[in-house]
DNA sequence: TAGTGGTCTAGACCACAGC
DNA sequence: CTGTGGTCTAGACCACTAG
């Protein structure tokens, strides 16, 4: 099939070794769609490897869409269309594949009480300090979305510097906080008129909405997240993988 | 912590049977959020498993979403705000609490040539004959969304009465017809006047469009949908578990 | 230090698909 | 029949958390 490189002195996994490497292979093309990759017990023997290391590698990439197995018969590449097929308008395209990096402008950046939903959302009591903050996102120089954030006070410093420059959540990584959990609700409403401003369609254009609600290891709520997307150049795209 | 019953003359595997009756004293609420359950290690010695195969029900239901495991400190329930909680609307409520089953309308029912586009998501040539058919689903007495499904012509044998009263992903199920993977595009635009009709709400109104393309364990395109949905009264919610 | 989950081994038997 | 993945065992050592 292909070569992989083991590193067993490495604090990374071997199955996690294992499962990027063919991972990559399977994006980059170097195993083809359809194609069938060699059997669980001619990897481990090849790489003097035990069954179940090399099965945990396997499954996660099954779990990832990536791959199918088949009792009886062998483990495949899932076919390429079953990998990223829903039409693509061509705006969507376009924005997909232009390289340019997206850019973020802070609109607000303050601590303030807690609403009440806010409250519930976040666990803890009204009136309480949070920090709240919003940004506009653009991709090829056309805004995209308008993203709202509450986050208990205490949790991490934030500046409007580091915000457009870093992007939210590596900057939550950074300070070791790791959301495990996430709830999240799409829905489809009509723009506001700031909204609409913001975002530069009419006013009452069909806007998608995600609303996020995010936990740690603990369940401790990390993050609240209010966010409205231009319908005209965006969508969720989601595999879902059976069993 | 509480008492599982396990047969090892049952076909269903061990860890199935133990995850099962984990996720059942979950969701009834016999284990309490935040909870910490037994140790891999108490559970395969009480019940005389292996701990790999303890291990193996209990990650299932991490990946699901109920269990979070920490090195060191144990295993458990999330809590839970974790599992249900970004804001409901009342409408939204009222139809989930409803327990009136949806009903379902068949506006069409026929085999037609396939278009371009619906040929390149079943991957099939176009002009080939497809089964084609368009239901009105209503819950609570509310027309909800508009389906569009298109299949395979030789796939299966659908009939108007069949369609109504039994679902068409359980039909699929009847014929063996397993779907394994799924890709789901989720976006937002402005309801076709048509549209609107069917759905009582008014010309240009925001809906939730879903498009899916299925597929089975072959790789084999089973199903292209296109629905719309009133934005008024439905959401996706999704949970997402990182790591 | 004690206890937890994270990783890994070296086997075993079975069900199922294809020949 | 052979070969595949599906399940299961009985251990082992390690990293991390908490007291």
């Amino acid at each position: 099939m292909l070569e992989f490189t083991l590193d067993r002195r490495s604090p990374v996994p071997l199955y996690y070794q294992l499962s990027q490497q063919l991972e990559d292979a399977i994006r980059t093309g170097a195993i083809k769609a359809g194609e069938r990759i060699d059997t669980e017990v001619d990897i481990s023997e090849r790489y003097g490897l035990s069954r179940p290391t090399v099965r945990q590698a396997i499954q996660d990439l099954v779990n990832k869409g990536l791959l199918v197995r088949r009792r009886g018969v062998g483990t495949q590449v899932v076919h390429n269309q079953t990998r990223r097929q829903v039409e693509l308008t061509s705006l969507y395209d376009d924005l997909a594949a232009s390289d340019q990096q997206p850019t973020t402008h802070v609109m607000q950046l303050r601590t303030e009480p807690a609403t009440a939903e806010v409250a519930a959302g976040l666990n803890i009591t009204e009136g309480e300090p949070v920090l709240h903050f919003e940004r506009v996102r653009f991709v090829a120089g056309e805004p995209l979305a308008i993203i709202r954030n509450w986050l208990p006070a205490d949790l991490i410093n934030l500046t409007v510097e580091s915000l457009e420059n870093t992007g939210f959540y590596e900057l939550l990584r950074r300070e070791s906080i790791q959301i495990r959990i996430a709830n999240q609700r799409i829905g489809a409403r009509a723009a506001t008129p700031s909204e609409s401003k913001l975002l530069g369609i009419r006013s009452g254009a069909p806007v998608l909405t995600m609303d996020r609600q995010s936990f740690d290891d603990t369940g401790r709520a990390i993050e609240l997240a209010n966010s409205v997307y231009r319908s005209d150049i965006y969508a969720f795209e989601t595999t879902l993988v059976e069993r």
